[in-house]
DNA sequence: TTGGATATGATATAACATATCATCCTTTCG
DNA sequence: CGAAAGGATGATATGTTATATCATATCCAA
């Protein structure tokens, strides 16, 4: 384990002691496992990784609830529009999470996750506001091709 | 069939032709199941409901065919988030479709398409452009709670 | 130490989606 | 007209994501 992803654990340890729960073993090994990918992972990626890296074997569901655990400790992040899960990329972040916005590439897969300026939000709201409908999640993931693959094509 | 869909049902047949393809009898039904729903279906929710309407048996791969055609003729939009069609709220505008937002309420399922502002897509992207990302899709899913579902829970 | 709460395991099944090959239908052109 | 070609649909199998439910294990406090 990389040091830095040792200090990301140590972070999640104390995040999730802030809320009176606990980073067991198994939840901190498919954080860990979140953490050295590149891209996002779907449960059945994370039991595979997990028995790679750690020489056991993980039933599916329990995968399904150990995300769901580190979700609401907002330490990882579900993309909806694909059914995978990633890292927050903002866990040694000391401020408020802000509303994430992944920019999610169609060609290599890769997520970055920014933060979401602000005023834009509130754009948005203003927007739907007509309707009546109240915003939940705030999430957006935006699809399209990063920097690199780009490059690539030219 | 009401004289409403029957409308719609003629536009999308002159938008088809104006693409040198063609709405057949199985699209336009599987469309008119969309149009008659009030929420977004599942390509099984629609083999149940074209069974129920049209007293015929559609195999699910023949309706996800289907589905794939109604998305590039832009008479039908799939809902990432959900795994959901639904038939598009603009086929009798005639102008240009625009980027579509969708509100989606996660206590009823209704689901509501705006077009969104310009400005905002403009600031979104903006905002993103440090990053070197070039969008695609420009599809935005926001989840929520709609009018008559506050109402309901006051 | 024991009982309740929390965490994990095991099994089954639901829900959404794609791959592939076969068949049918329509259009076109000799 | 009749065959060839292309498009549309059917049939079957399987892949992928997610949830339901009951059993077992572990931890902690009384
Ligand atoms: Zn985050
Ligand atoms: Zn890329
Ligand atoms: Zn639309
Ligand atoms: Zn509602």
């Amino acid at each position: 384990m990389s040091a830095d992803i040792d200090q990301i654990i140590k972070r999640s340890q104390e995040v999730c002691a802030s809320t009176g729960n606990k980073l067991t073993e198994k939840r901190k090994n498919v954080l860990t496992v979140l953490l050295a990918s590149t891209i996002p992972l779907s449960a059945y990626d994370i039991v595979d990784k997990y028995k790679a890296q750690f020489q056991e074997s993980l039933p599916v569901m329990s995968v399904y609830r150990m995300l769901d655990f580190l979700i609401q400790e907002k330490l990882v992040h579900k993309l909806e529009t694909a059914g995978q899960y990633m890292s927050c990329a903002h866990i040694t972040c000391n401020h408020q999470h802000e509303t994430p916005q992944f920019l999610i590439c169609d060609r290599c897969g890769s997520v970055k996750e920014i933060g979401i300026k602000k005023h834009i939000i509130e754009d948005l709201e203003r927007s739907i506001q007509s309707t009546g409908f109240a915003l939940a999640h705030q999430q957006l993931e935006l699809h399209g091709v990063c920097k690199q693959c780009q490059a690539i094509s030219k």
